[in-house]
DNA sequence: CGTGCGCTTGATCGGGTTCAAAACGTGTGG
DNA sequence: CCACACGTTTTGAACCCGATCAAGCGCACG
């Protein structure tokens, strides 16, 4: 994938981005076609909601560029942030008639989104796409249960350590580089948005990713831009052992 | 191994307990009987371990009779439960080959299993079985969302609240009870079970449940009998609004 | 050059943890 | 039936991590 193309919406699933993680991956070209009928593309700036929890669920859809974060807030204001989308992963639920919350784009993003009753017809017969859905969810609920850890029983500093290494994997498992080599990459959330994701207030979002800068662990550069010189010594001080 | 009744162990699918809700809901007479050809029941004691993260899976299957948990636990021991698995709820992960947590029963438990091998295969060519495993899993990410809530932001005061409201409503929701009326359970899990669940020690649950004592909220006898005179006023205390 | 938003830093506060001990319940054996 | 022991739960007192309240900083943008 380029990163710097005119124009990121892809004419053709074959040249989409995403197109061998999505829930369209294990479709055959006749099955593509079919999903190609019902669907399209829609971007959205950074700080846009995409959904509105309660909202009538117009379509389901794939986040193919950038970052959305599913989110849920309590009547006195209190949030947390309850899933965070990156390219390929799928947004909304089949066989739900309104959104149970909202879906904000955290940084510019591109959906590629299916109409809801011509995409839940599809399911029911196409099996590629159902299987492919059944796998993604049990992953999201695999990675729900490691958050549910990490909120639960986590420090502050395990918590963003865990965030970063989470980001930072999750920006290169494409690129299949060598660990030990100094990575870096650009966070694509505010400290806002980090602290609901972790469960803290960004004060104390800031004050540990100050911690770790002042220790050597990272550094950053414009708020946004980290580089771990040493993937290792951040993974850590995420409290997690040597598997995963 | 059966305690006081003659036998639990539904003798045909008809009979059984949560035919109507469990991963085979949908299934047809045919259906049932190649299911039957690869399942065999199996009973656990109440903390004894059912599956040990790491451990090759054998089985998948549903929990019949009882409650069981999935827990993780970091390197210095501190755990986070991260399933509480009820009547219906499904043990399991097809495509995987080991278990990512542990699985401990409770209470007493009676589970449904099925070999994995055959279970897999009845998966992909039975839309019935996987219809309905997306449905479950589905499900369980949605309450995944909301521990996530309850982890990040609630007080302890609230997470108790929404456990008790929680196990309550479960217990209940066969018996379409009036609202409004006393309702008894009782608790399958210890202090410290609860507060795994929670992300909390068990000292500070305990102090909890004193407080919605004191306060008449809730009534406690033998420490694991609740009962709830007015289920309205305990649901107020747990921070949601007025849905769900 | 000011204005605003996102981020950092400081000082204080408090909810929940930690450590410790007592109370309760249950089961066991004399 | 009581005495004892063990596991669970309750209660108490002190402490600490992260929240809260409050400035101040830095950069983008009009």
């Amino acid at each position: 994938m380029d990163n710097m193309t005119p124009d990121i919406r892809p004419r053709a699933c074959d040249m989409c981005p995403i197109r061998e993680r999505a829930v369209c991956a294990h479709c055959n070209g006749a099955e593509l076609e079919e999903l190609d009928k019902v669907k399209y593309y829609r971007t959205y700036e950074a700080g846009q909601p995409i959904i509105f929890a309660g909202d009538k669920l117009e379509f389901v859809g794939s986040v193919v560029k950038g970052v959305a974060a599913l989110s849920q807030t309590m009547e006195d204001g209190r949030t947390q942030m309850t899933g965070l989308l990156l390219p390929s992963d799928f947004v909304g639920r089949p066989g739900r008639e309104t959104a149970p919350y909202d879906v904000t784009a955290t940084s510019d993003v591109v959906m590629c989104c299916f109409r809801l009753a011509p995409f839940e017809t599809l399911l029911a017969k196409t099996p590629h796409i159902s299987q492919r859905l059944l796998e993604m969810t049990l992953d999201e609920l695999d990675s729900a249960r490691e958050w549910l850890l990490l909120l639960g029983r986590k420090t502050a500093r395990e918590k963003i350590a865990s965030l970063l290494t989470f980001i930072a994997r999750r920006q290169h498992e494409k690129t299949a580089d060598p660990l030990g080599i100094e990575i870096n990459f650009e966070l694509p959330l505010t400290r806002e948005a980090m602290a609901d994701y972790l469960g803290l207030t960004l004060e104390t979002v800031s004050r540990q990713i100050s911690a770790l800068k002042r220790e050597g662990i990272i550094a950053v550069e414009k708020n946004r831009n980290v580089s771990v010189p040493n993937i290792e010594l951040l993974y850590r001080e995420t409290g997690d052992d040597y598997a995963t």
